[in-house]
DNA sequence: GTTGAACCTCCAGTTACTGGAGGTTCTATA
DNA sequence: TATAGAACCTCCAGTAACTGGAGGTTCAAC
């Protein structure tokens, strides 16, 4: 089994990750040490990655563009070491729905910014002329703390 | 002037940022060298603020709050020095607006994650049993990339 | 034989701090 | 005045997830 064989360029191109972050993730042992082709070479020889390999680096490449951290994807991967299709285990969805969690709430603290923001380019505000300098005035203030968008202002009310 | 002083620690209370984060700032100069009192002492002596420091710095915290980078606050700074209220001029304008329009986009960015994830967490693939294993199924696979999100679900058309 | 692409290792830099070690100064109380 | 504890000091390393670059090696084609 894994008769084919790849280099880390071919491994680039189909997983869609860099050659550098491949290296770095076999670094960091987010996948196996990769065997060499060491034909008596004064490096380490180049990188062979079987089909195998191929897997594990676009099922973390997909995790990565769902916005998942390495400690996650780590977890994710240990859930679906050999036991199968990963979407079947519970640990997984976990995972997904805490990861969901943490997003709506980047995604409403940056709502609360950008409502703090628009306040502050708001005609009104543009319209006091002020004659304060940086040290007294409160050019910068937000209205509301962003970090308590007040709730209200909220698009994702989580259910 | 400036007759009042202040010590480290009373100009965390009051700009809201840590010791540790002050001193930080003065080493990368967004803040001037804050003198010392220096009273024949064998480490540097403590620093000694004055009002304008500490406006300076309730300035950098709100902008914080805000958002922007340590970068994006040295050329308001440099804005603002010395030229009254920042508020009335337009390169102070022009930050915010381009803060803004990044903050859209990471919004964006975040709510193309946001659908991929509920995707994989729907009922109808749940549903689906699967047998493949990690290496072959594309149970990570966004349906689509979630860094287009096709426009149309952005809640945030920027006008 | 030579060129150029693709590979190798190792080190440093990015952002905005934070934690910790180890030492000093200040302030209040006994 | 002695001392305890808080608050201060400096310096170093670590965080997340890579990326850039230097300097060198291997491989395939021409």
């Amino acid at each position: 089994m894994d008769a084919l064989s790849y280099k880390i360029g071919d491994v680039a191109k189909s997983s869609g990750l860099t050659v550098k972050t491949i290296r770095y993730y076999e670094q960091i042992g987010l996948i196996r040490k990769v065997p060499r082709n060491n034909n008596g070479a004064r490096t380490g020889g180049n990188r062979i990655f079987g089909e195998s390999d191929l897997g594990r680096l676009r099922f973390i490449g997909h995790a990565r563009l769902l916005g998942l951290g390495l400690a996650e994807i780590r977890q994710l991967l240990d859930v679906a070491d050999g036991k199968g299709c990963p979407s079947t285990q519970p640990e997984y969805q976990e995972i997904l729905k805490r990861h969901l969690a943490e997003t709506d709430e980047r995604i409403n603290h940056l709502l609360g910014l950008r409502a703090a923001l628009e306040g502050l380019l708001s005609p009104e505000r543009k319209a006091m002329e002020r004659t304060c300098s940086m040290q007294t005035c409160a050019c910068m203030k937000p209205v509301h703390s962003p970090s308590s968008p007040a709730g209200k202002s909220s698009v994702l009310e989580s259910r």
